[in-house]
DNA sequence: TGTAACCTTGACGTTGGCGTAAGGTCGAAC
DNA sequence: GTTCGACCTTACGCCAACGTCAAGGTTACA
């Protein structure tokens, strides 16, 4: 009876997103993920935007390399974002729309601030790592000529 | 008499670094640190090129978000890449520099890899946030006219 | 009505990266 | 030669982020 179109059990979302069943009872608990809905025998029932969800708190994780908690806060701030969104055409309350607004501008602000600090630093390293493998590069080449004055091609 | 000019105690080197004595000793446990040098009554005493390779561990766990494990590896091709520099001039054993060279190369080759891509990500990010920076304020303009239309400046 | 595959909630275990306290030693100054 | 802060080792503690049973309920399908 509860059964929703296009609705997808635990599994399905574990295969899909790479993450196991555990991760994903795991996050629903610590609120990264809203409570889905049930079958009338209790099974998971999870929606297209919970899979786009989980996959956006991984990217997180692997990108940034920050916590859970952390990662909580921002994901927080995107589902401000998606009440604004929705709610966005009904013209009441419109002091509060702009609240929040001022709000998840201030969130995603910073985030936008940490991201780009992390680019930065991360682009140094990238131009390090070249610069050291041109290094390498030429010190083969020194190597190359090394061995021929020291024993040049018979003939 | 051990206690070499210009050389530092872990205090000092953690002072410098914002790590506790505690993580410089673990580093070293973990074999990311070499043991350091140490005066007559057993004080550590570290090098200035201790403290650069702390920075350095740093900024991998901050940048890269991999574990200690990883970075270790990542340090210990750096380690091969001294003796090379060192050694250079001897011309010793020159199909002995060549292999390291070539292992040296690879493992920095990886490590490239991996910088570029979360580079590339981290880049798609921040141009992801900007355009949601830039909804808001459109979001807010439109608030704005909304509400002069709705309670014109009196007058 | 059975049964295989899927799911549920506990609850305890594990690993990484340190924190922290205990009890003793060192070094420099007085 | 005592004092006192900096340091030593040893060892248990802790939190995050799950892993891993265990014991049982649900679903779909024959």
């Amino acid at each position: 009876m509860a059964e929703k179109r296009g609705a997808l059990q635990i599994g399905e979302v574990a295969q899909r997103t790479g993450v196991t069943q555990r991760t994903l009872r795991f996050y629903e608990e610590k609120g990264l993920l809203r409570p889905p809905s049930r079958m009338d025998g209790g099974f998971r029932l999870y929606s297209e935007e919970d899979v786009k969800r989980v996959e956006h708190i991984r990217r997180l994780q692997d990108l940034l390399g920050i916590s859970l908690a952390e990662i909580k806060e921002m994901v927080d701030a995107d589902e401000v974002l998606r009440d604004l969104r929705s709610q966005y055409r009904p013209e009441s309350a419109i002091t509060e729309k702009r609240n929040q607004l001022e709000k998840a501008t201030a969130v995603t602000e910073a985030q936008f601030a940490i991201v780009k600090q992390k680019t930065e630093q991360m682009r140094e390293m990238e131009t390090q790592l070249e610069e050291r493998l041109r290094l390498f590069t030429r010190w083969k080449q020194e190597l190359d000529e090394l061995e021929k004055k020291a024993a040049p091609t018979r003939g």
